[in-house]
DNA sequence: TATTGTTATACTCTATAACTATA
DNA sequence: TATAGTTATAGAGTATAACAATA
């Protein structure tokens, strides 16, 4: 284990291998092979997380759930028009307050929650292949420390709530 | 640390949390973050790499440098377009195989190679906050395991031989 | 005036396909 | 024909700014 924190080999001015190049690096192949796995069951990470976003609760506006999405409304409404021309959810006026638009899922979009789901999960399942619940557990502490770190100054990231799951 | 490995809260048919999304959402958050602190020094994440991988070690040709960054050629001519229009870079053509473009820094090239590995260490310094060394040697380990596991089946990231880093 | 959301527009990163130039 | 790289084009995701509708 000696090789950790390691400096660059042949560099002229060596200098330490910032662990946050591979952190980042690694996150980019993760997060791309995660995108290839949503792909592959007919979706992608922004519309997996307003379908989870959207079964987890019911936000009660979009700007809510734009922001536990991670995006901007305006973004997020780019979604819910793709999502809405395929069929995936509705968007109704609140009798109430007819500001407020009322994201509800279609049978589509229920059809396609449990899709991404399972995509999700059998990447899940992928991705834990030889590591035991402990190494797991290990992990996800370390990411939180890592996304509070990276975040530092900022807003905690909206699904840091979600990463809790206070279990039952 | 019984909260670990538990389910959504609130959901109508409970399912475990997928350590995936937990994953590619912290993955999102730090990327971000390094992109803005890039940024902030006047880079973005692909130009830093291209600018890491030219001091590493002059690659024989655009082939290399694009696959050594984890993007297409055209992409990669894409990137030199903008970093040559910025004077950062120059390709001249070698002498020996007139095919070849030979990227070279320029001396604000330099310069800007300086301020992003900066940048890079002090995002670097922050995201270790907290962290002993053991825990940067063990998520060092773990994601080198994820970074395989979500790999499986495609080539080795182009990174993984410098995340190895030879130590001297 | 403040809030909710949409539209218009544009930028970045990425990719594929077709092309030029060289070998 | 094969190789090195560029150009042309496109698409996804994101963002800001201006706008409309409602409160």
């Amino acid at each position: 284990m000696s090789m950790l924190g390691g400096r660059l080999a042949g560099v002229p001015a060596p200098f330490p291998l910032p662990v946050g190049l591979r952190l980042a690096q690694t996150a980019r192949a993760v997060e791309r092979a995660f995108d290839e796995a949503l792909g592959e069951a007919g979706g992608t990470l922004p519309v997996w997380l307003i379908l989870l976003n959207l079964k987890l609760s019911k936000p009660a506006n979009q700007r809510e759930l734009a922001e536990a999405v991670g995006v901007r409304e305006a973004t997020l409404t780019h979604h819910l028009n793709a999502m809405d021309a395929r069929g995936l959810v509705t968007r109704t006026r609140d009798a109430a307050n007819r500001r407020v638009q009322v994201v509800a899922l279609t049978e589509a979009g229920e059809a396609a929650f449990v899709r991404l789901r399972d995509a999700a999960l059998a990447f899940d399942a992928r991705l834990r292949a030889g590591l035991a619940d402990a190494d797991l557990a290990t992990l996800t502490t370390l990411l939180g420390h890592l996304a509070a770190n990276a975040g530092a100054g900022e807003a905690a990231p909206p699904w840091a709530s979600l990463a809790e799951g206070r279990a039952e």
